[in-house]
DNA sequence: TGGATTGTTTGACAATTGTCAAAAAAATTA
DNA sequence: TAATTTTTTTGACAATTGTCAAACAATCCA
């Protein structure tokens, strides 16, 4: 299911209100490794992922990245606290692989609520969406062992694996790089 | 700072329309251990805490309960999936000590929005500091020891860690309940 | 009050996970 | 392609965390 499919689905777009909605949104394709937010900078904008793969990351104290989150196609990638509030973000979102996305900058997104109306409901649903997301992220943190957590890692993310680096994914789990390598040997 | 002082911080209410909102909530008064929403039941209710404390749990599959959250003072108490979607709960949430909540049922909810326009912005916000919070929580069962998610926790949550259990506290950070207790007597 | 229940601490030990270093493999680029 | 860099794996070992069981302490009511 695309963008267009779902907002029909979820949110009763009619044709018309998609075509209305087009003009304040566009594509953009990155390169792998090309960055979709810079930490320090303000996120103007978010996006939709039609294809590729992202990540979230910043650096710990030791200067180690540590990964945050994956962004596969449907998803949108968002900086929550430097978008909704328009303050330095940081942390950095870039590609893993060469990516499609759909781009909503922040001056656009306001004036396509006030344009066309259903839009107004987005926000809340995704911040929702989001939400519900982190919740269960949270507990797999905090009750799965860390060759659990790969597991269902694995099962939730069979894209992401093959991407990824084990450093990369080793971090998001909370897992040591080399624990991690071990834990692969042995499934 | 209480619940009328931070919505006119935050939001800018008028008086007036502090007024206005009066009679779409009410206060409730739970002794400690009371359920606020049982997992199953659909939540009607929201709250924000005046004073006391509660947490949300589920069971886990070898029926050990599992604390997900802790409601202090001046903290909206939502069972986001719940509430929002109208479907069954997943989680209780209970009292730990004596609490006084600001109720909010779902119905009043909607009134309210619809009667003072002000309360629109209310849910968007709500949710999106959850996110941040969630976010935080996120990146420190990600990147801590048992130990450091202890230290942060109790400066965090000084009042909690008089109240709640050391059980709940350690099903809380992901950490088994004789550890907890041996990091307890070594700080 | 006293018995029962619930919660906490502790010991002995086991399992899991992390650290450091080096080797091997893979990816990048000159 | 060859050289360089990055990533992954592995070994030896250490530290952290969990398990099971028992003792101890605190709380709850009858």
């Amino acid at each position: 299911m695309n963008f267009k499919e779902s907002l029909i689905k979820h949110f009763k777009f009619t044709e018309e209100e998609w075509q209305l909605s087009q003009p304040f949104f566009h594509s953009e394709e990155l390169t792998a490794k090309q960055y979709f937010l810079e930490a320090g900078k303000v996120s103007d904008k978010i996006a939709v992922v039609e294809s590729g793969l992202l990540r979230t990351f910043f650096f710990n104290e030791n200067g180690d990245e540590i990964t945050t989150q994956f962004f596969v196609p449907g998803t949108l990638v968002i900086s929550s606290a430097s978008f909704n509030r328009q303050i330095p973000a940081k942390e950095n979102i870039i590609t893993i692989e060469p990516s499609k996305l759909i781009v909503f900058t922040h001056k656009n997104m306001q004036e396509l609520i006030k344009a066309v109306p259903v839009w107004q409901q987005i926000p809340l649903a995704a911040s929702e969406f989001k939400n519900r997301q982190k919740e269960k992220r949270i507990i797999e943190l905090q009750t799965l062992s860390a060759k659990e957590r790969y597991v269902k890692f694995l099962e939730k993310y069979p894209q992401v694996c093959r991407s990824a680096t084990v450093g990369q994914i080793a971090s998001y789990l909370g897992i040591d790089i080399a624990t991690l390598s071990r834990i692969r040997s042995k499934i």
